[in-house]
DNA sequence: CCTTATTTAGAACAAATGTACTAATTATTT
DNA sequence: AAATAATTAGTACATTTGTTCTAAATAAGG
């Protein structure tokens, strides 16, 4: 493995136990056992690595939104593995997701295309809805507007169950995925029809 | 009014505009037009400024809590309510919100302190959704564990919205509040019995 | 009015950080 | 093998930050 791979694994090591506040390009090299020197001629700007970073994570996403376009029909089932595999994804990268407000004010365009991102979200969830709507597994007397506000909700959770657990009961690993992914999946069950609840074990 | 004081409000402007990392003592202390030294004695450590608005906000927070409490009969409106000034709140501390890993980590005492309240908070929840199950407004066909999940799911929004804001749309002040107030009730909403829900404008 | 306590300004320090620069070493190409 | 390019270590610098210290100014108490 090439030294700017290293440099990208280790900081991203790095930044998920200790945060991103308190990780610098020296920590980052003396953990490698390289110069600083050195991964500044890697990486100009620090702030690169954490984009770089980000830009991983953007891409591994839109492969599981557009994995689950590629479905000829979408079950409930299709959604809820869709759903844990994007919770191992905010795993993975945690750190950002810990520190989103602040990553995107150090590095703006991390924003921009965050919000670029939400709006593919948006859209493929939004047409997953219909689709079990006429499935007859989501309930058909909500009004439309609430399903938009499910998405932004779902949205919140999704984004930020991390950062919950940090703040209380900090699980680790693969128990913080599983509870928050359920805790995630629930969200829609009030929103399905009595023939569908009984089909999910809750 | 006090030293003291002017520092903390002129801390809480700075924070909530440029956000914690970028906010440095000699910064409040340049804002106000007094010497970092005066300010430091004050605040000898500058962790204590944001741990006494952290303290603010808690206090600020259990206020409303025990306002609720005081009801001899909940209603949807107060439940309503109480989320409206929440989230007034959120946004008057919205520095902390924004950066709450962050601030967690920085002052450990902070996290444990919250942990608390939202134990205060779960109990207060569940006790208000029994209410208003026996009182027809909430359905009784679904199972417990999906009430506490809904606890858990409007904790994370609760707590989060401002940071989904800043990332996305940027909805200032009353606009934000009164956006993501309504995203919050509306998570409610398929709880509801069907009577209820006619009687409620979506 | 005098003494004491409180408050304030300003200088000073040590540590840390991002980054630039230089020179040496290693790899690649011709 | 020679020349060129890429990589690396180490040094250096300017800036920032939290904090401490000293001395002056102001307020309070007797």
């Amino acid at each position: 493995m090439d030294t700017k791979s290293i440099i990208l694994k280790t900081a991203l090591e790095l930044y998920n136990t200790q945060g991103v506040h308190a990780v610098t390009s020296r920590h980052i090299a003396a953990e490698m056992g390289i110069s600083a020197g050195n991964l500044h001629y890697h990486f100009k700007q620090t702030d690169e690595i954490i984009k770089t970073l980000y830009e991983q994570l953007a891409t591994s996403f839109d492969t599981i939104i557009s994995g689950m376009e590629s479905q000829e029909s979408v079950q409930l089932e299709t959604l809820f593995e869709s759903t844990v595999r994007s919770f191992e994804l905010v795993y993975k990268y945690r750190f950002i997701f810990l520190h989103f407000v602040e990553i995107s004010m150090r590095i703006p365009s991390i924003r921009k295309d965050y919000y670029a991102l939400t709006q593919r979200r948006t859209k493929e969830f939004l047409s997953i809805f219909e689709q079990l709507k006429t499935a007859g597994i989501f309930r058909k007397d909500l009004p439309d507007n609430l399903w938009e506000s499910l998405v932004q909700q779902i949205f919140i959770v999704g984004d930020f169950w991390l950062s919950n657990n940090e703040l209380t009961v900090r699980l680790k690993g693969s128990n913080a995925v599983k509870h928050y992914s359920q805790l995630f999946i629930r969200m829609f069950y009030p929103y399905l029809t009595p023939a569908a609840l009984e089909n999910i074990p809750v």
